[in-house]
DNA sequence: GAAGCCGGCTAATGACATTAGCTTTAAAGC
DNA sequence: GCTTTAAAGCTAATGTCATTAGCCGGCTTC
């Protein structure tokens, strides 16, 4: 009987998408072993267990928005950066409908790939923020302004919170320009 | 062997209690029966399954929200509303970190109850907006805007999402300020 | 070719949700 | 006050899932 040949890489990105596919609380080991021909105790070969596996399904979704928000700003500034990455960072969780709701699970501090791919998406937000003359501590705020204005946006989005027809892109447009705005005149930065 | 005399709505306001008590993730019917004292079956009496009672924890979280908003909301008006219901909001949530998540569940559209507290949380939004000259269809997004930024930085929070020492509470305060800035320039509102 | 690591397996256990069907309480009706 | 009956509780059975223990055989390494 030959062998499935697994490793965890293999195993956590097919759990990537698995839960893009069923959703994030459909996500079983079960159904992950079924989909890699493997019975269900093989893959704590690979992974500690369910617990363990969101976890680390969480530091691959970290890193990958990490990714897609830092391309999406390379050479833009201002409000054409801020745009750009808040409008990646919507369509990394749209396209993968499985895989953001794991990435907010908080990286666990002994996983330094986790972390650094976290502070890798907030270093892109502290970037655009230089532009608009937003630095320091007043850049932790309106980091988290960021971060709460989109996720938020993105996550009543995926649970069917916005019952009315009206556009749903316009009101991301809308809500990136109030960011803008807020973030032209946010308390405490550098005069110019 | 008395009875233990149950109905529909003791078993939701324990659940919420629960839920509170151990996280929305931890609620389960095992534990809720336990706790009130009878066999984990005999909860069906009472709610049709751990999916429906999730649905009805989300109508009664909803309408205590809209409930604490509305009255925040009372005798005030523009920035002074805006940062009352904000806080509001928000105290909610921090002092149900159980049924919060439940009330991120959609309403089931057969259940009017639901809806109409739905739509009373949005009608408090609505209100302060039209102090702002925001009204009609620009108000659509100006109210997800509202709701985005406060759900967004509210889930982070509870998520343990923000790592640095940065006080919270002012970050949250800069954001309400955010939006206040954003609603007074915002597109589409009628010219004073 | 032998040794041994390690990736796969089966079996067993335990939590939970759900359904079926029984029993008995407690209230309604006579 | 007795009878009736709806429903609130129960036990038992089933199925899914996660987890642990322990076995076995294939691939790599010497």
């Amino acid at each position: 009987m030959p062998r499935a040949g697994l490793n965890q890489p293999t195993v956590v990105r097919e759990a990537a998408r698995l839960a893009d596919e069923v959703g994030f609380g459909q996500l079983t080991l079960a159904a992950l072993a079924a989909r890699l021909g493997v019975a269900l105790p093989s893959l704590y070969k690979h992974v500690k267990g369910a617990d363990a596996l969101a976890q680390k399904l969480s530091a691959l979704a970290t890193a990958e928005i990490a990714e897609e928000m830092s391309a999406a700003a390379v050479g833009r500034a201002g409000a054409d950066a801020l745009r750009a990455v808040a409008n990646a960072y919507r369509a990394y969780a749209r396209r993968h409908p499985g895989r953001y709701p794991a990435a907010q699970r908080a990286p666990d501090p002994a996983d330094p790939e986790h972390l650094a791919a976290g502070e890798r998406a907030v270093a892109v937000v502290y970037a655009i923020l230089r532009g608009y003359g937003v630095t320091g501590e007043p850049a932790v705020d309106a980091v988290r302004a960021f971060r709460s204005a989109v996720h938020g946006f993105v996550s009543l989005e995926a649970a069917g919170g916005f019952g009315l027809p009206r556009d749903v892109d316009r009101s991301f447009e809308r809500l990136v320009d109030g960011l803008d705005i807020a973030f032209r005149s946010w308390p405490g930065r550098d005069q110019s």
